[in-house]
DNA sequence: TCGAGTTAGTAAATCGTTACACCACTTCCG
DNA sequence: CGGAAGTGGTGTAACGATTTACTAACTCGA
């Protein structure tokens, strides 16, 4: 098992080590095929396995990825990144795990590091609107794939996208609540400062005024701007949120459209503090349809994003040949997201606001 | 940015490579002082970074280290994930990603692949009891470190351990559930194979023992023997127990002790589906206490595993360079689990059996 | 039979870093 | 004052794979 070399091979099979490496990128019409069948065999018999680090040295790049997350403690980020590595692995790839921690310096450091490292491509999952901060890597030939993030219009010709359509997304949560019949919406987030998620809240917007209500109506809630989210706080963000919507002053939602299902989680949480039930007193859709919307006491309403397809189309973008700066134009994919109706969205319920009141107060 | 290399730097400076290169390896104070501040502000002023693969080539070890979990996309170990990443990089470490997907073929073809990739070492959660399958690699010289998987006595003298104690734990849930007033008590897995679900089942033992009662009596589920299980999985190992537990003929348990929260999870869902409420008509206890235990409705009583000491202590481990085979004896860490009382858990009921029946009959 | 073209393969340079042997010069001590 | 030891470096040969240029040995047509 001690390290066998490329001239071993060679040795074995009776030719020099470039006929061998030959074999190895393809390249065996340069020779007879019996040579080819000796080198064949004695790769087999000695079990050889080229050297990456010698492979990069030589040649620049690893068949390694990076993939940037903001955090895989997130069972969104956790889903996909396994997803991620499957089909890495299908494509004879590896993949370096960061986790950005939604930190914009973290994002271009690692971006820095893996590109010099030698990487073949990078997916990035970012919610940044601008590129800027690693357009010095992308010019120098970086295939850059971004995931969560539609294209924007002054992003690097070579950048590829894949993202669901966000702006639908948006649209499917908030008219599913006004079928049910709810006129008082509120739409619950962490931060609007991202692309995807101003890109949701359009769509939400436009629902609501397609059905003839005004948006300044509606309840908003976007509280912990600057406060960075990771796992755990995606979810304290809704139970904030929940707090803070149902013991104010201010009217109070029937339904709740929050940004992803940690979020929606952390507000039915919330709700539960309070003494109100998810579902009844008020409905709740999640973004993303992670594992554990189904799971849920009750089942949350989510808009599911394809994540095993979205996966693969990064994959395969990542490790394309033909990207790279100046070569061909970047593509942007957008996948349609699909509403998953279960229970935590419900018509709203005909009562008064004092029961709800009532309810608070016996909580307190 | 065009990549600059240690002769550059070294001309910069005015001395040899060589001389850069001890600088770089900590050796200087085989020069004079100004020697070695010319030499940090070239670079410094040049930006230089050692090449990786030139590097890695030459010494044959990269500073990468290897993680092998189950599947990233079950919240306990994107949470570990995630905290391993985080403390790689205070060790100035990259993580290669693998998912094994409890496949012992996939895992030892990962940690093969890895140390001929030349990891630095290999942070391995597995279930196995054997490592047989990857003394090869060990022999060579692999630093391993085990995850979750306490030190067995055939494995070999240079593998470093870092588990939580599962005998307290187990111990710990079900006596919680004794306290509580339950008598009928169900411990549910979904294979009960590996080192750590075994010891968790002892610990159970043990305390329902010492309570005078007797562990035959108590239902146990360990169904789907040969399924592998992820994150989807797991949650449905729970719900099909549940199911099993609870519209068969057997005596009903009044309370459940789950290998891990994703199984009680499911658990629970599983009771929702046949009508029962968790808490009031049935207590359960999880394993991990993974974030999304806190947020359940009602939430979860588990057993906390303290995840960022844990990973904290395999990073040191991984990194180490007095580890690999021949040199100091493994060590074999094993933290103390702590129960985590939530609203999940409480005494039992008093109610005949007819409730029950009659809860599961309208639901069906 | 000559020479151009093809076939099948090789030798050597190279990628960037590091370890080892070595060297010139100074200092110190008996 | 001779030589051993110490100081502050440098030159060179790897590490393993790839690539470019090159060369024998054939083939084939005129």
């Amino acid at each position: 098992m001690a390290k066998v070399t490329i001239q071993q091979v060679a040795k074995a099979a009776g030719v020099s080590a470039s006929t061998v490496s030959n074999v190895l990128n393809g390249r065996s019409d340069r020779m007879v095929q019996a040579t080819r069948e000796r080198i064949d065999k004695a790769i087999a018999e000695l079990g050889y396995r080229p050297n990456r680090a010698a492979r990069q040295l030589r040649n620049g790049r690893t068949q390694t990825i990076g993939l940037v997350v903001p955090s895989v403690g997130n069972p969104f980020w956790g889903a996909f990144a396994r997803e991620i590595e499957l089909a890495a692995v299908a494509a004879g790839s590896s993949v370096l795990l960061c986790n950005s921690e939604r930190d914009p310096d973290r994002e271009r450091r690692y971006v820095e590091e893996l590109w010099e490292d030698g990487v073949r491509g990078i997916i990035l999952c970012t919610s940044l609107a601008s590129l800027d901060y690693i357009s010095n890597v992308i010019d120098e030939g970086l295939q850059l794939v971004t995931f969560d993030r539609p294209a924007q219009p002054g992003d690097p010709e070579s950048v590829v996208s894949v993202s669901i359509d966000n702006h639908v997304g948006g649209y499917l949560a908030a008219s599913h609540l006004l079928e049910l019949g709810h006129t008082q919406i509120a739409f619950v987030s962490g931060s609007i400062q991202s692309v995807n998620r101003a890109a949701r809240y359009r769509g939400f917007c436009s629902a609501i005024e397609e059905a003839g209500l005004d948006v300044s109506d509606m309840p908003m809630w976007t509280g912990f701007e600057t406060l960075p989210f990771g796992d755990v706080e995606a979810a304290e963000v809704g139970r904030k949120a929940a707090h803070d919507l149902f013991t104010g002053d201010a009217a109070r939602p029937t339904a709740v459209v929050a940004i992803n299902d940690m979020t929606a989680l952390g507000f039915c949480r919330g709700l539960r503090d309070l003494g109100l039930k998810v579902g009844e007193d008020v409905s709740i859709i999640g973004f993303d349809d992670i594992v554990l919307a189904d799971l849920y006491d009750p089942p949350l309403t989510s808009i599911r994003q394809p994540i095993k397809r979205m996966a693969t189309l990064a994959m395969e973008e990542a490790v394309s040949q033909d990207g790279g700066a100046g070569s061909e134009v970047g593509r942007s994919v957008l996948l349609r997201p699909q509403l998953v109706v279960r229970e935590s969205t419900r018509p709203p319920k005909a009562r008064n606001e004092h029961e709800v009141a009532n309810a608070v107060e016996g909580a307190r």
